[in-house]
This record gives structure tokens, C-alpha cells and sequence, in this order.
RNA sequence: GGGGGGAUACCAGAGCGGUCAAAUGGGGCAGACUGUAAAUCUGUUGGCUAAGCCUUCGGAGGUUCGAAUCCUCCUCCCCCCA
């Protein structure tokens, strides 16, 4: 049964399922927000510092065709910081991307930055990787944080735990998580937007690779009944298997009716068999980091552009021409520019990535709406890549 | 014409009797990258029948148990003075 809101006083955003694959768990959506629907399931670029690097909102928007973006709590703070964010009236106005975003809360880097940063109930005391200043990120600051860089979907603070990582430590890293959330939520309800738009919370299960850990964490999640759920702790090193059985677990424990974003995955093989598996919602820096590193992901699998192979390969980048810069220019120019390294060329690679991405998970959807959607996704994943 | 310096692997450039197939940087080739401390990092870069062997430090000879390193001659390059 659809519940129909008569007013969207109480909630950020609208979530509507509009067709589901009778083979997996695949379901295509929207997510209406006040700064536009996110048509699902979607890929978000990621914009850490309030910029997807090397790309212009307007490629962005006309030919990568994001709908939504990533920013990051951490770095936005340490950088441009809370003054300039709120002088401006919000990262939206700061950087004038004016569709959706969502700000990871910093419970990656308490992950990635481990060696700066010493883990208390309290909170995370970070020393700022720029300058050595101490910070302390506590659930409630971070709430804090995410209002004043005004995000539309804001995350809850939480550790995302390492791989490998042993049960006694992920259990207790789990409970502290969530422990945090309750304040999250606590400090959310108790404070208001700051730009006239509404912002959503979306809490994160954790659990590590336990199953009965990744289970007590959904049921804790679930009854929260946020507006949409993450799951976090995954793709940080464990086996793609696990990962998936993961995903799956915590999928049947989730509520439906809610959007399900799967953090920091990942290659486009794992975005399809996620989407499988019930996910709507990807960010990954695949297509960013190693577009500038050299690696496009095509339909038709993984190339290295610099390898010498493509030298005098004058075809088009990417004969499927999903954007323009597919067609403009050639493997072999494009392999140039990679080797003299000049700035155009992983500006080049990280547009045609983002506009693979996101033409991957819009071909996803539609195939979910037409119904063919796990035949698809079975000659696709071949493909794609045998490593990835 | 006189005086001085130098030629080392793809390039630049250390090494100045054995631990040298030869530092380091660049270039080349390949790899890694999953809620971004990343336009970053790693490996490799004479040949082979590869835990070993063979051929290399401008060329030809020589000294020495042993030479990229010392000596002689040759070739070429650079600088200074006329």
C-alpha cells in the first residue's frame, strides 16, 4: 500500500517506486527533492571538495546528465570552511550547482585518515591533513555541518570500518555507530534548514563482513524509518562476493518503500549486480580518480589509454558516443595528452566515465521498466570487464 | 696558433682500481586505484638457454690477479686566450 503525504511538511523528500524486476530486486524510482527528482537507480558523482574534479557543472549537467552530486563534510569544512559556506548561503550558491546533492558525513575518513585522527565515544578528533589543526567531528557538529553546507540528503556520522577487521572490533564499532545516529537524529529533529529548502537524513548500516552484525545493524537502521538508508563499510577491500552477500542480507531488512544507497560502489559489474540486489543509490571516485589516471570504462570493457596500443588508434574514443567528448576525440589524441600530461586529458577521461556511469544505470532503469532487465544485465556484465 | 675541460645505458648525469649491468632525475613500457590527503602511487627499462651466463661506459692498444675508473695514441665536442 502507497501512502499518500497530503503535504511534504514532514518529509525532505518523496520516494515512488515505479516498476520492479520480477527476476531480481531490481526497481527503478524517483526521488523528488526541492532541488529536483533524481531518477533512479542513479550513480552521483562525487564532489568532495565541492567540485567534480576537472569537470564543469555544465558538462556535468548537458553531457554527463548528473542529477545529483556528492560533497564532503570533512573537507568542506576544513575547507572553504563554515564562514564562507554560510556567507554564501550554501554550497548550492557557492558553486552554483543547483541540482541535488548529498554530503557524506566524514565517516570515510575516519576510515581513510585513520593515522590523523583518535576515536572516542564522544567523537573523532581529526588533525586536518592541511594543516595539522585539531577538529573534533562529534554527531552532533556534523548534523551541524551538513545544515550549514546545506545538502539535501546529509548522512549520519559513523565509522566506516577497515578490511579486514575483527568481529569484536566491528561489533563495537557497529553499536558506536549506532549510538551516534541516535544523537544524529536527536540534534536533526532539533534543528531546522537554514536556506529555505528541506534536507534529509539518511542513516548507514555497518556490521563490516558479520552477518549476524550486518543483520542486528539493518533492524536498528530500519526502525529508525528515515527517509532513505545506507550501507556503508563495503568495498573497502573485502572479497566482491562478500560485498554482494552483504548488500543482499541488508537489502531484505531495509524497508522497501525507502531509497537504498550502497557508499562508494564502485565498478560498473558491481553497480549492476547491486542494483540486482535492491540498491538505488551508488557514489564512487572510479570514474574520477582512475578516469584521471588513465582508465576509461566502456560497454565494451576497461581500456588503459596510455598503453602504447592505442598510439595511432585514430577511432573515436568511444564509438557508442555517449557524450561529445567521445566523438570529438580519438583514442590516440586522447593517449597524447595522457603522455605529454597535459590537464585536458583526464578532463576528457573523467567526462566520458561520468557519462558512461550514468548512462549505465539510465540503461539499467529502463531496462527495469521494459522488464528485461536480469537478461540485460546477464550479456552486459561480460563485457564490462572480467577483472572488475 | 696557445692553454684547459670533456666523451658513461633512450636523454641528462653520478661513479674515478674490485662490493658496477653501473646511483639519481627525465623519458619509455606496464600495473594499481571502490562514501577522494590522489592531475596520485608502484613496478620495470642491455641480452640470454635468468638463483647463472654473455656483451656494455667514444675507438684502438697497454698496465694489473682485476679497468667505466690508471697509461699511450686516435676521433669528436666544449671553454678561454691570441
Amino acid at each position: 500500500m502507497k501512502i499518500e503525504f497530503p503535504a511534504q511538511l514532514f518529509f525532505a523528500m518523496q520516494f515512488q517506486i515505479e516498476s520492479t524486476d520480477s527476476l531480481s530486486s531490481a526497481r527503478c524510482g524517483t526521488l523528488i527533492t526541492d532541488h529536483g527528482t533524481i531518477e533512479t537507480p542513479i550513480f552521483m558523482p562525487v564532489g568532495t571538495v565541492g567540485t567534480v574534479k576537472g569537470v564543469h557543472f555544465r558538462e556535468l549537467r548537458e553531457d554527463v546528465k548528473a542529477q545529483i552530486i556528492l560533497g564532503n563534510t570533512y573537507h568542506l569544512y576544513l575547507r572553504p570552511g563554515l564562514n564562507t559556506l554560510e556567507a554564501a548561503g550554501g554550497l548550492h550558491r557557492f558553486n552554483g550547482w543547483d541540482r541535488p546533492i548529498l554530503t557524506d558525513s566524514g565517516g570515510y575518513q575516519v576510515y581513510s585518515l585513520t593515522d590523523r585522527r583518535k576515536m572516542k565515544e564522544e567523537g573523532v578528533l581529526f588533525h586536518s591533513h592541511i594543516d595539522g589543526s585539531k577538529h573534533q567531528f562529534t554527531p552532533e557538529n556534523v548534523m551541524d555541518i551538513q545544515r550549514i553546507i546545506g545538502a539535501d540528503i546529509m548522512m549520519a556520522f559513523d565509522e566506516c570500518t577497515p578490511f579486514p577487521c575483527d568481529y569484536d572490533y566491528a561489533k563495537k564499532s557497529m553499536h558506536l555507530t549506532h549510538r551516534w545516529l541516535e544523537r544524529c537524529l536527536a540534534r536533526f529533529h532539533a534543528t531546522e534548514p537554514k536556506y529555505g529548502y528541506r534536507q534529509a537524513l539518511f542513516p548507514i548500516v555497518q556490521g563490516s563482513v558479520y552477518r549476524d552484525l550486518r543483520m542486528q545493524s539493518a533492524e536498528f537502521i530500519a526502525k529508525q524509518e528515515a527517509e532513505g538508508n545506507a550501507i556503508g563499510g563495503l568495498s573497502v577491500g573485502e572479497p566482491t562476493e562478500t560485498m554482494y552477500e552483504m548488500t543482499e542480507l541488508v537489502c531484505g531488512i531495509l524497508p522497501k518503500d525507502k531509497p537504498r544507497y550502497l557508499m562508494g560502489v564502485g565498478t560498473p559489474v558491481n553497480i549492476l549486480e547491486n542494483i540486482a540486489l535492491g540498491i538505488d543509490m551508488f557514489d564512487c571516485v572510479m570514474p574520477t580518480r582512475n578516469g584521471r589516471n588513465g582508465m576509461l570504462f566502456t560497454a565494451g570493457g576497461i581500456i588503459n589509454i596510455r598503453n602504447e596500443k592505442w598510439k595511432n588508434d585514430f577511432s573515436p574514443l568511444d564509438a557508442s558516443g555517449l557524450s561529445f567528448v567521445d566523438n570529438q576525440y580519438t583514442r590516440a589524441y586522447v593517449r597524447h595528452l595522457f603522455i605529454a600530461g597535459e590537464m585536458l586529458g583526464p578532463m576528457i577521461a573523467s567526462i566520458h566515465n561520468l557519462a558512461f556511469y550514468l548512462w549505465l544505470v539510465g540503461e539499467a532503469r529502463k531496462q527495469i521498466q521494459e522488464g528485461t532487465f536480469s537478461s540485460w544485465k546477464a550479456q552486459m556484465i561480460p563485457k564490462l570487464g572480467n577483472r572488475l
